[in-house]
DNA sequence: TTGTAAGCGTTATCAC
DNA sequence: GTGATAACGCTTACAA
């Protein structure tokens, strides 16, 4: 069961154990003899280097921390997708944790992450407290993606949400609609940015905002849909803050009798596989996600390599996907 | 930048090294008086543990390693949730890695994981060859999820798909259905148990069995309804290999202008968010995802904590959850 | 090119 | 209770 140390390989290979090390860096200055020697002792004892013991002599890491907030949204798995590849082609390696959206368990994730001593670390829209983000940041690198912040020792990665919600508007008045809603996020992550976004593309538009409160869900979009037909007079379109949402406005349009596009248009965010589902076919925003993780990891190894130390924040231009719910306002089914 | 150490909070609060060393680990034997103040100066100065170095110390580990497959796949997620959950409970942590199914990935992922020379590893429907698992097992307890292995080092976690499939037959049965196809998850991880599954419960049932080639994606289950319409005989009702191979199915199924479940009733499995949707709200298999997490830390800290070394097995019974998708066949739209 | 020796931040084993 | 001191597995001057 115990793992052979890099004093077992440099016993069988009757070498010193500072040679082995050598030669397991890839060091040019060691002979060719010895080298083989070493790597065939390595092989034959099944040795594998300890990073933390690695880590500790050499007070350097090779690990880029990454806390996750909540790993049941596939957003995230694709910002990773690009940090690691980054990552890796930078000789870094990823190990990744997760906050389950609650602030404590955030919490613990970031002092366990901490604890392994990265080398940087990498929030994806975290929900802790701006103080415990702001005191890390004293000692190591931290890049915040999804969640803008003021601190002037973090970089931010985000994509602008103003700019996609506009793109959105545009394109349904483009289409026609005048009359046109916005299903808000609430307290989630970025939903500020997203209705300041709808409520200035509607003024330039010259056209009336209408906001209906609503949340990250697809129950919260249905919710908020049977309270606009409560309401009275129903939309030609809507703007939903997410895929979610998106989804469920649109099933509970259907459940009323109406028609997506034919009746309503229904616009989502973030461009989920859900999304892209030919069952759904969504029309929605795309956020570059790939290309934030990967801005995210080579901010970290800016400052993780002293080439920087101003903070630099990344807002990404977001693009309408153009899919099967928007339509012309009356048109057929 | 550089973290404080335990000398750096030793000197602060005048005591040595060892004593904060024990204070930091909850020893019984401290002055209350030394323990506050040793607390505080650790404060004071932002101090926090090293893992690695106390790990090297201790000859011990409180790292379970996680190697998740597919981060993509939400239901992962909640596999997760249970293994972080019952480790979190007994004093562990989790770091986490992905492989992105694919085997090369897969390997780095895996040296990575064992270079932080964890307690313990849990893979998560890996696709590494078995010889690699083996090897590593040797060192360290490890457990499977999502994948069987005849290993005899290694524990593992699966729901009984073929228990899982056949609850689907059985109720297409009680409805009333005769003619059930199976599209076929081809080479994914357990579509063999899956279509076992469906096969004998057809024969339970004295009815013939019809296997569909196709795979877990949403597309591929459009394009095998496609095939299906062009064979000729048109099913009653399909069991997909996954929940996005049903909904593919769905869509397809309804571009050719056939209701469901009104003129073909559809069946998923894993029961994922997707199934849930209300635009969705697809019948579909569920797996105690949850559970297989918490049973697989179960497993992994028993062989930690030395308290087995044979292995074990374990199959949990998937439950049927019915939604919308499914009626007597013949039924209205 | 290779070996020796002194750490890295922590825990463990003793004495006091 | 508290404090030296020797590991843990490795890197890194520095010497040879």
């Amino acid at each position: 069961m115990a793992r052979p140390t890099m004093e077992d390989v440099a016993k069988r290979a009757g070498v010193s154990r500072a040679l082995v090390s050598l030669v397991m860096r890839g060091s040019p200055k060691v002979s060719e003899q010895r080298r083989t020697a070493v790597l065939r002792a390595a092989e034959e004892l099944g040795y594998s280097p300890h990073a933390m013991a690695r880590s500790l002599a050499s007070r350097t890491s090779t690990v880029l921390g990454v806390m996750v907030s909540d790993l049941h949204n596939a957003f995230f798995a694709e910002v990773v997708d690009g940090l690691d590849s980054v990552a890796r082609e930078q000789g870094f390696e990823l190990i990744i944790n997760t906050g389950g959206r609650s602030p404590a368990r955030e919490r613990r994730a970031l002092d366990s992450l901490l604890s392994f001593r990265p080398a940087g670390l990498a929030l994806l829209s975290p929900v802790v407290p701006t103080a415990a983000i702001s005191t890390a940041a004293d000692h190591l690198p931290i890049v915040l993606v999804a969640r803008s912040s003021r601190v002037s020792t973090v970089d931010t990665v985000n994509d602008d949400g103003e700019q996609g919600v506009g793109l959105a508007v545009d394109h349904l008045v483009s289409l026609g609609h005048r009359d046109i809603v916005h299903l808000d996020g609430g307290e989630g992550s970025q939903a500020g940015p997203r209705r300041r976004g709808y409520v200035s593309a509607m003024a330039r538009h010259g056209l009336d905002p209408r906001v209906v409160d609503s949340e990250y869900t697809d129950t919260a979009g249905a919710r908020a849909v049977q309270e606009l037909r409560g309401g009275g007079r129903m939309p030609t379109a809507v703007i939903s803050c997410n895929d979610f949402n998106a989804v469920g406005a649109i099933s509970a349009l259907e459940e009323a009798g109406l028609g997506v596009p034919g009746d309503v248009s229904v616009v989502g965010y973030d461009n989920t596989s859900l999304a892209a589902l030919r069952h759904v076919s969504l029309t929605t925003v795309d956020q570059p996600r790939n290309e934030m993780g990967r801005l995210a990891a080579e901010a970290l190894l800016q400052r993780v390599r002293g080439e920087r130390t101003d903070p630099v924040r990344h807002l990404l231009h977001p693009s309408l996907v153009v899919r099967s719910t928007t339509a012309p306002p009356g048109g057929a089914s």
